[in-house]
DNA sequence: ACGTTAGCCTTACACCGTAAGGCAGTCAAT
DNA sequence: ATTGACTGCCTTACGGTGTAAGGCTAACGT
């Protein structure tokens, strides 16, 4: 018997595919190995399969990649009910962020995509609805989703291209980038690399919280509850 | 005569090649034909050699990107003496989204490039020593750039990623978005999009002051200059 | 005159996305 | 029971990719 036995007669008989388990394969691969190893051929192998049965649920790699940005939006928790619009987006930019970063070639994938997928649409929408809960105008709204999310991304954007993921190796990594400079090139990014960055206890996802905490709290709803 | 003659005796002679020479071909197709169709041989061509050639002067593919990352960065002009540090980063803020809205490719770039070069590395140390200039800590500078920074590259992240590039054609385009959702599933999305961004004269780009605005005037700096 | 070197080219290879078509099993209607 | 369409996967093939290996020519130092 090949491999899980459920045909009739002997044959092979693999769970069908399915355009939802072969974009979560497609994650799989690009979270193991990298985006750039996200070939047809590399998605097809875990399925047990030939790369050209994927075009029998996908339009092709192009498809696959909405796909797989759709999904991780998809992992997003959507801003929760029940409090003020504040810890709403707090909560909601902390769980973007979780799966951002799960996910890291995600941030790279969402330029290029302009066609937003149904979670994506979902998550707008939830996002905007809050605010609106909040007592924020229509145009207010738009203000605040654009700076909010330009700092959600641009963090992770960020935060995913350090050559480091914080701690004791950012020193022996910067550490090099430094003392591989003409002396004295970049005096303020010297002093701001050896006097803060690199000394124990700074990590730069703390960064995190201090930039949204000062964007949420220069936003205001401009709108009565009574209105 | 074949081209442009300099040869001692009826050779091509073509200009020769260099790094920088290269990097500038590359940056030059990419802007014309999109950061997809970037090839070994494409940048080739229009330099009048062939693939190979090109090995002589970087290491690779993955240079040349290394290389045109920083060449956009070196397109940015350095936040200007003479004003406030807000000024300053008000003029840095939109020479870089001008830099990166004329190469739409660099956004998309920069995760997955992890060493930085001698202009980006400039322009970062330029920015902290004004942010220092203007009274701001060390640790505070750090807040500062992160928290710039983000929202920067986010906005324009977003921005090169809109399906449309602003004005008359957004609603087109929108529209048809919007007709080809289940009526009333988005009902927030719908509200904010008919009402206010498919309006005439509504601009996304006119968002990145607002938000920049805030940011800056959320931000102090926390050191005496007398300290 | 001669070896060295620089700069470009040719060839070749493994891998990529995907167009075209084949083939076995399943199912509906006859 | 036979047929015919359909589904789901496979095989083959094509043009394009980055780049390893090595060859050829012209200019230069000695």
């Amino acid at each position: 018997m090949p491999e899980g036995a459920q045909g009739r007669r002997g044959k092979p008989a693999r769970a069908p595919l399915s355009r939802e388990r072969v974009i979560r394969a497609a994650v799989e691969v690009a979270d193991a190995k990298g985006s750039a190893a996200l070939t047809m051929r590399a998605v097809a192998q875990p399925l047990g399969v030939e790369a050209m049965s994927l075009y029998h649920h996908v339009a092709g790699r192009e498809d696959i990649l909405d796909g797989m940005v759709d999904a991780v939006f998809g992992e997003i928790e959507l801003p929760p009910h029940g409090t003020d619009w504040k810890n709403a987006m707090r909560a909601r930019a902390a769980s973007a962020r979780a799966a951002l970063l799960r996910h890291p070639w995600a941030i790279g994938l969402m330029d290029s995509r302009a066609q937003p997928g149904p979670a994506t649409l979902r998550h707008h929408d939830a996002v905007i609805g809050a605010l609106r809960a909040g007592g924020f105008s229509v145009p207010m709204t738009a203000h605040a989703v654009s700076l909010i999310d330009s700092y959600l991304y641009g963090f992770v954007l960020q935060e995913v291209s350090l050559p480091f993921k914080g701690g004791t190796e950012s020193a022996g990594i910067a550490d090099a980038i430094l003392s591989g400079m003409p002396a004295g090139a970049y005096p303020h990014l010297a002093e701001l690399a050896t006097q803060h960055v690199l000394k124990p206890g700074y990590d730069y996802a703390d960064e995190f919280t201090f930039g949204l905490t000062l964007v949420l709290d220069a936003l205001h709803p401009d709108e009565n509850p009574d209105g």
